[in-house]
RNA sequence: GGUUCGUUGGCCGAGGGGUUAGGCACCGGUCUGCAAAACCGUUUACGGCGGUUCGAAUCCGCCACGAACCUCCA
């Protein structure tokens, strides 16, 4: 096997990926803030992410997914001046916040289980992580790089970054910050521009708020990721994952946070998947270009010419490397979900592929060259494109134009099965899935009439019983051998 | 303005000093009662200008255009 190496945000290269405590990795992903519902942009990261886990599982580590749920803190513009989102939408909903969060969270986890993400090994909200937000203040507070100012705490970023470096992770330094950055109305209660909140005291109007040694309050946004992350995964650990638009600040901050209460640096490889962008643009709920995931799965958007499958849209997204922006368009999502297809049915048609004893083609490396785009910062368009080379060679086959050994049948299998299924998790949605017995039988009973009556060349019942199981949503294909048929999608 | 990163054929998208990425679409063919599927073949590329090199889409410089971040965003 060759060595996996990871893009490190960090060091701006890929790097070889060597867990702190073999064979355990330690994944932390910044999740979604639960205040509306999840869009195709949300399905990136959990996707990409998702293949991360799923392939260091594979390399056969013990990985301890971490993807917390934001539900407190987020506020709705100016850092540290404007509203909670949850609290805003709960207001304008007339609801708790954690009926927002509730719902919304459903809505969310319904959606990842359609694309087949799987769920990460624990799920933290900031809002259960109160305590431990608090003595991750007091610790930033007692190594002196925070400091109380009218019942909330801010961290010093010029004192930091005198001692450290801020900005490091995107490049940034703080005197081009401070520059660029607008001046304050003078009522502040910040030091400087750049300072951050720990810890705001709750306005009497906020709703969501918490007992702390400063003031009644709630946490500062960026706060739960160093506490949670070292909550479950130590202060020290792998990987931390989240889409590039977190780079900063809110991953600069994190490093700050935690470096200051930690006295050292807690990631050891920071990893963001690009964004996926609309007409050239990101996707995004501020520019109101986004499309939800629930629009996607039933065409019900106006930018959408029709529905796509959420493997489609799983697919889509693989068929990029995760470091690209990946283009939305109807042309390019349909090109996936017709790619996919053939995919899928070259995957079931190896079930019924017969070896030969005098093989015509010899498959060599397949499964090598899989391993080694993975490995190569988890490059699946590669993989994917592996695979539809083999693809070809299954479909010669299976029309007997070709023939291929016992040995090489196996290894193909073995290898669809590991790399389609388990690793870039893609299942088939034809419905076949259906275990109903009597149902399929009764298809084949139509189709083995319909034989019949083709040996009698009465092409009229011939076409009229393909034509009214079509017109029901089957597919059905005539071979050499006999006949294939898939059920309408959806069963 | 700063930071980071892009610009690949009709579309999407890999690659990254010399050798076919792949998918979709198009066109032609094979197969088929017809169709679908499948297979075969063909076509259209590396933003512009310089430089390094035997050789640049790939490295370097400049320019143009675009994006993300610097305000909430996945």
């Amino acid at each position: 096997m060759s060595q996996l190496s990871l893009y490190n945000t960090l060091k701006r290269r890929k790097e070889a990926f060597l867990p702190l405590n073999p064979p355990h990795v330690g994944l932390y992903v910044c999740g979604p803030t639960v205040y509306g519902d999840p869009h195709l942009g949300h399905a990136r990261p959990a996707i990409t992410f998702d293949i991360l886990f799923r392939y260091l599982k594979h390399r056969g580590y013990k990985v301890r997914y971490v993807r917390n749920i934001t539900d407190v803190g987020h506020l709705v513009n100016d850092a540290d001046e404007g509203e909670d989102k949850i609290a805003q939408k709960a207001k304008l909903e007339a609801l708790e916040p954690m009926e927002v969060v509730q719902y919304y969270l459903l809505r969310y986890h319904r959606a990842m289980e359609a694309l087949n993400v799987l769920p990460p090994s624990i799920e933290p909200h900031a809002s259960g992580h109160i305590p431990e937000q608090i003595e991750f203040i007091q610790k930033i507070i007692e190594s002196g790089y925070a400091y109380e100012s009218q019942g909330s705490v801010y961290f010093d970023v010029e004192k930091y970054d005198r001692d450290h470096r801020y900005g490091k992770l995107s490049g940034r330094n703080i005197d081009e910050l401070l520059e660029t950055t607008r001046a304050l109305d003078g009522q502040s209660e910040k030091r400087r521009s750049l300072d951050f909140a720990l810890w705001k005291k709750a306005s009497p109007e906020h709703i969501m708020r918490w007992k702390s040694p400063w003031s009644i309050g709630f946490p500062g946004w960026h706060l739960e990721c160093s506490a949670m992350s070292t909550k479950y995964l130590g202060e020290e650990f792998d990987i931390h994952g989240g889409g590039m638009d977190l780079l900063f600040p809110h991953h600069d901050c994190e490093i700050a946070q935690s470096c200051a209460a930690l006295g050292k640096e807690s990631v050891r490889y920071w990893m963001h998947n690009n964004m996926i962008t609309i007409n050239g643009q990101k996707m995004g709920k501020s520019l109101g270009n986004f499309i939800t995931l629930e629009e996607f799965f039933n065409g019900n958007h106006a930018l959408l010419t029709q529905a796509y499958s959420p493997m489609t849209i799983r697919f889509f997204i693989l068929q990029a490397h995760y470091r690209s922006t990946l283009d939305f368009s109807n042309e390019a999502l349909m090109a996936s979900e017709r790619g996919l297809s053939r995919l899928m049915e070259a995957n079931a048609r190896l079930e019924k592929l017969k070896p030969a004893t005098q093989a015509s083609l010899k498959l060599e490396g397949l499964r090598q060259r899989c391993e080694e785009a993975m490995d190569d910062d988890l490059n699946t368009p590669i993989v994917i494109s592996q695979l539809f080379d083999a693809a070809r060679v299954i479909n010669l086959v299976h029309d007997g134009k070709e023939s291929i050994s016992e040995t090489d049948l196996q290894e193909i299998r073995e290898v669809f099965r590991i790399f389609i299924e388990d690793i870039l998790g893609l299942v088939s949605e034809s419905g076949s899935t259906t275990n109903n017995e009597a149902y399929k039988k009764a298809v084949d009973l139509l189709l083995n009439i319909r034989q019949e009556v083709k040996q009698n060349k009465d092409w009229a019942t011939s076409d009229r019983i393909r034509k009214e199981l079509t017109d029901l949503g089957f597919e059905i294909k005539d071979g050499k051998e006999g006949f294939e048929w898939t059920p309408p999608s959806g069963i």
